[in-house]
DNA sequence: CTGTTAGCGCTTTCAC
DNA sequence: GTGAAAGCGCTAACAG
């Protein structure tokens, strides 16, 4: 077996908690004991049992991560990726490890409850990543007594924290954009409806046509899935109205790569017979055949302050707001239209191409 | 606090043992008994604590997952995504947590241990993703006494198991296609010295040639750094040799696009003035300008494999071989003019668009 | 300053 | 069948 404390203890015929306060940190221990006891840890190769320990401290440094409705294999977008990068580096730095669930969201037949889950690990805190609104775990969460932070989808009522891009200020950017170089008819690609992302996305495109004193056309605004083949059904309907729109901005670029390649199939020219926006900056986006114009939200960036905030939460008791929102950015390339005509000389994402 | 094993036994009237043993399913007790146990489990929320009972059983089936020399933000490649992927599924089928180390690999200064960091938190196995060669961690890995997989880089002496795709054959197979095409004076353009991938890799291509009689021409093998420059830098020595090659095999796709990015400048046409052929399918081998000919390496079965074989060391003893080696794929597209030529009618790799 | 005692939540002999 | 007792490795009172 591995050497324990009370091993260390016996080498320098000293006391088991001696050996404790010593390893910890404890002022009340002589320097000298301290020395001797650093010198056998190091000598013995003794590593402390964090389980055993947080049995008495009630806390392991762990952080619970739960990638939750990932596609079959692989994460959903590399965004993911990006996320947990950021939260552990974020976990790195403030020395907490992750536990990362392998659960893939709820099972239809058998329940699996997320408080359970935690408790089993005795998680400090849980961040939740790929959350759906009808996840029926969402009700258990909102009574669990441990930071949760959950990306991109707030919880009503309990006090779990969502950290997510600006959704509104993300659509608004877009729709703007679209306005600023000369549309007026600008269709809206959504999301389906459950997602809080759509609704929010949905709320940024029609502030953006308000404030431009752009009626709101009820056509214009039409409901996707998310993927690229439903960008395109889309699409189709869109360009099948009897005044169809001049620009399409939709909840995602899968979507609006879907657009495009309808676009392409009616040789419609993008960006100047259809000016097409999407919303993530996926890879694919740079390198389409006409490069995507889009927004991009920082994945790092995102997955780094859930963790802060739920670390911040465990050492400090929870102070944050409970919706941080994080900056997100238009990239302009040639979908849009705008570089075409000159008349933008901003953010290309160039440095994006892999 | 939380619901533990006593309060269902003071609750139902019994000891903590009998409650012990109802819930872990064994046979000394009473069916009577466990069905009160179980309901009583139910009504009052009880989970167990894994940790607790790790601290006896000296097992908390959890498997340790080091994500090394990470670049940046966001994981190397998209590949890593799909072994994390892989190995997740497979934890969760055999009832497994994944515990995500946030080291980054061995900082400079202060020396991590990779042995005290599983011991900390107990965990039944580890594997690594990413590990160099030149990490001084490896030595103290040959000597731990739990299952450890490497991807991709074996470890000499010590009982670690890698598991990994079969370079030397991949490589044999990209070489061999661009002779059955008509090429003679091929190319190599191999990542660092240091990586285990890149020595497999150059066996492969120079077995190809052997197998095939042409003679070794060393100043057609050249050294990259796995990065899209070190493949443009290698791609301008070769085009400036007196007899230049007529194929590039690149021992990654970014040193490949490195390379069709300079044939491009240099107004040569790929696949016609210079066949280009990759390694690892990146997505964006797939819509790359000229799509890129490539070897694919299944990521996600390769994850799945590696947790498999540390599991069923855990739970049977180690039996399975020290090296374990995943089938690889050709996927040939444009880039190495089989295709143009109606050489080839195998796998397109088409599903693989995204 | 140091050691003793108790106990975190759980499992496991071993009597009964 | 069931319970009492011991203990996994560690920390936290509390005496001394």
């Amino acid at each position: 077996m591995s050497v324990t404390i009370k091993d260390i203890a016996r080498e320098i015929g000293i006391s088991a908690s001696a050996v404790s306060k010593a390893i910890n940190g404890y002022s009340d221990i002589s320097e000298e004991t301290r020395q001797r006891v650093l010198e056998a840890v190091r000598r013995m190769g003794y590593t402390p049992n964090i389980l055993a320990r947080g049995l008495i401290r009630r806390q392991t440094n762990t952080i619970g991560l739960f990638v939750l409705s990932r596609s079959n294999k692989g994460f959903s977008h590399s965004f993911s990726s990006e996320v947990i990068a950021g939260i552990m580096d974020c976990a790195g730095v403030r020395g907490y490890e992750l536990l990362l669930y392998s659960t893939n969201g709820p099972t239809p037949g058998k329940q699996v409850s997320y408080r359970g889950l935690c408790h089993e690990r005795q998680i400090d805190a849980a961040i939740f990543m790929g959350l759906r609104t009808d996840d029926p775990g969402i009700e258990e969460l909102k009574t669990v007594d441990f930071p949760v932070a959950t990306l991109d989808v707030p919880i009503r009522g309990g006090k779990a924290i969502c950290v997510g891009g600006d959704n509104v200020e993300g659509a608004y950017m877009a729709t703007s954009h679209l306005i600023s170089i000369g549309h007026r008819r600008i269709a809206y690609i959504n999301g389906h409806a459950q997602a809080i992302v759509s609704q929010e996305r949905l709320t940024g495109y029609l502030r953006a046509l308000s404030d431009n004193g752009i009626p709101e056309d009820n056509s214009l605004v039409v409901e996707g899935a998310f993927t690229e083949e439903s960008g395109a059904e889309a699409t189709k309907r869109l360009l099948g109205l009897p005044n169809p729109p001049t620009a399409v901005f939709a909840a995602c670029d899968s979507m609006a790569i879907g657009a495009m390649s309808v676009a392409a199939m009616r040789n419609l020219k993008v960006p100047d017979d259809l000016a097409v926006v999407g919303y993530d900056d996926i890879p694919l986006a740079a390198v389409a055949e006409v490069p995507l114009t889009t927004i991009r939200q920082d994945g790092y960036a995102i997955g780094y302050k859930a963790a802060e905030v739920v670390i911040n939460d465990i050492e400090r008791g929870s102070t944050a707001a409970r919706r941080v929102l994080m900056g997100v950015e238009l990239v302009v390339r040639e979908s849009c239209g705008a570089r075409k005509k000159g008349l933008y000389r901003g953010n290309t994402g160039i440095k994006q191409r892999v």
